[in-house]
DNA sequence: TCCCTTGCGGACAGATCTTGTCCGCAAGGC
DNA sequence: GCCTTGCGGACAAGATCTGTCCGCAAGGGA
């Protein structure tokens, strides 16, 4: 790559992330870290506010507010490009299929002619098959809250909770979170004080209350790992505590994925585990692949949870052994 | 002005007027025609479609950019290349989440006005959490398949099996699915004489074989519901079959997006159910769910898997009733 | 307080690239 | 036919770019 065509690119990486190191940046564009610094020096000598920050925590950044030149995408954007749109058909938001492929084709018009055969290729030999069960959320929706979330501004909607009827909520809007095809929004509920996870598919009639709110500092270390955690730690009304005569690592791996579980290790060869949710049946598959694993007892479980995995486990054995 | 600056200001002279000679841009630039000439040939390798007109009219234009506007997406389109780039950001395919990101804020320069709030809100308020455990892809592996999918290429690559080691293959591929965060290949296996499904993650050092073949029909109405029917029909080393006593809707609804089982009414209040899968310790969930619905006899199961099953039965059974 | 990490920039040598000036060719309009 | 325009090869002088040194400043954590 030559210079000019490396300046372009360091433009777009600038602007595709809030910020980069100058390793990073060296690595990416193939060049050595002086060259990097050489080539932000340019950007700033034509006039892009490149801000720089030593440190620790340092690195380059691009302030916003400023137009760039039309930047082209490159091979590897190109095929983001055709398999998300191409992904994006496969489920989670409603009416995306067609969206997303009328999308593409006019995409592949604008593209570079270099690319356009790439897309082609991806987007006419690569198909998302729909997840039958995965709840819909409505586009709208979810630009409404997007908007409401980029302009810290309080957003109205009903809410249909796990039990509860629907109820009107009025949050302080954080961010959306997409995971494992479900889209959630994370939230501040003043009128709750306490920050709240929503699960989109679950929220209708949304409307910013066009009123701006002050952004609070999330009491974790982002979004993302907040979800996570509230997930792993939440309380549902049934839960189970178990404690396993198995490594604690051999029974984390079998949640990969799964995000639902506290596994604390006991000592070399046992661990306990904790779930909850809202019904027994919910618990089963966790349980049953714990079970799976090795013996296990049972340290608490609500009375349900009890009577409901054991009668499916009496079930099990007499289907089972007396075959 | 040295080289780069000149060509940030060669692209944003293109975009400003309809049509530029090289005696005017020479001027401007303060260069002489043949380095204008030069430097629309570097923009041109930069993937910028600067057309050139000869004869008395002639001149240069630059085709896309912003004088036409580009990209006619409607709200949902826009809305859709957004989700599918946050979404394609957070798995499956590796190095997805940089390319994908930066290509949403290129696209965004070229949206028209009127859409790019909307895209700005989205890409800057909405995230993807990557699932841990699910095999990344390359990207460049799915460009080259797709690519051959749609040439109808022979294609050859290395295949790493469930159980032997790697083994290389050529088959005629015919398309790429993607399900559950997993990408599959489908393909014809001349050697083997049959329809095979490979998955991507699995698959390296691919490369065209440059021989062209004659697409054969595929044996089911389409590659997403083969793919479906294979996996559901697929005769894995253990198997169960199961007669529930419950409507096939009510058990096919608890397999909802999972797709291993055939499910097949017996009459109104009964039906059976069939699963296979390489060790009995992947049946347990679905006999679990299974068992969760309410009494059921076990047709058919291979002796490890009635042993398994039983034996978490028993151990369910037994940790829970005597709690 | 020390130490590490990060950005910043000078100096230098060698390789690379760029530029201007030739030249001829092709294509379109008068 | 002639002009204008874009296109591109060749070449030499000169500028520029890159990598590798070096030391300095500033921020954050132990």
């Amino acid at each position: 790559m030559d210079m000019p065509g490396r300046l372009l690119r360091l433009l777009s990486l600038l602007q595709s992330r809030r910020e980069w190191s100058g390793r990073e940046l060296a690595d990416r564009l193939g060049v050595t870290e002086r060259t990097v610094r050489r080539d932000v020096d340019r950007l700033r000598s034509l006039d892009y506010p490149v801000t720089g920050t030593t440190g620790t925590a340092g690195g380059y950044r691009l302030v916003s507010g400023t137009n760039l030149p039309p930047l082209q995408l490159d091979d590897d954007e190109a095929i983001a490009v055709a398999l998300g749109l191409v992904g994006a058909a496969g489920g989670g938001v409603s009416g995306m299929a067609d969206s997303s492929m009328s999308a593409l084709a006019k995409l592949e018009q604008v593209m570079p002619a270099r690319l356009r055969p790439q897309l082609a290729a991806v987007s006419s030999s690569a198909e998302a098959i729909p997840r039958p069960g995965v709840p819909q959320v409505s586009p709208g929706v979810l630009a409404v809250l997007a908007r409401c979330c980029r302009n810290h501004e309080i957003v109205a909607f009903d809410y249909r909770g796990r039990a509860r009827g629907a109820t009107r909520r009025r949050v302080e809007p954080h961010q959306l979170l997409t995971l494992a095809w479900r889209w959630y929004l994370l939230a501040f509920d003043p009128g709750r004080d306490d920050w709240r996870i929503f699960r989109v598919d679950r929220i209708s009639d949304v409307a910013s209350a066009l009123h701006r709110f002050t952004p609070r500092t999330l009491p974790a270390a982002d979004a993302a790992s907040y979800l996570v955690e509230s997930f792993v730690s939440a309380q549902y009304r049934h839960s189970v505590h178990l404690t396993v005569q198995a490594p604690a690592a051999t029974v984390s791996a079998t949640f990969e994925g799964v995000v639902r579980g506290i596994v604390e290790p006991v000592d070399e060869s046992s661990c306990v585990v904790r779930f909850s949710a809202d019904t027994p049946a919910m618990l089963l598959t966790q349980v049953a692949a714990i079970a799976a694993l090795g013996p296990f007892v049972v340290d608490h479980a609500t009375p349900e949870t009890a009577a409901f995995i054991g009668g499916v486990g009496a079930r099990l054995t007499q289907a089972f052994v007396t075959q």
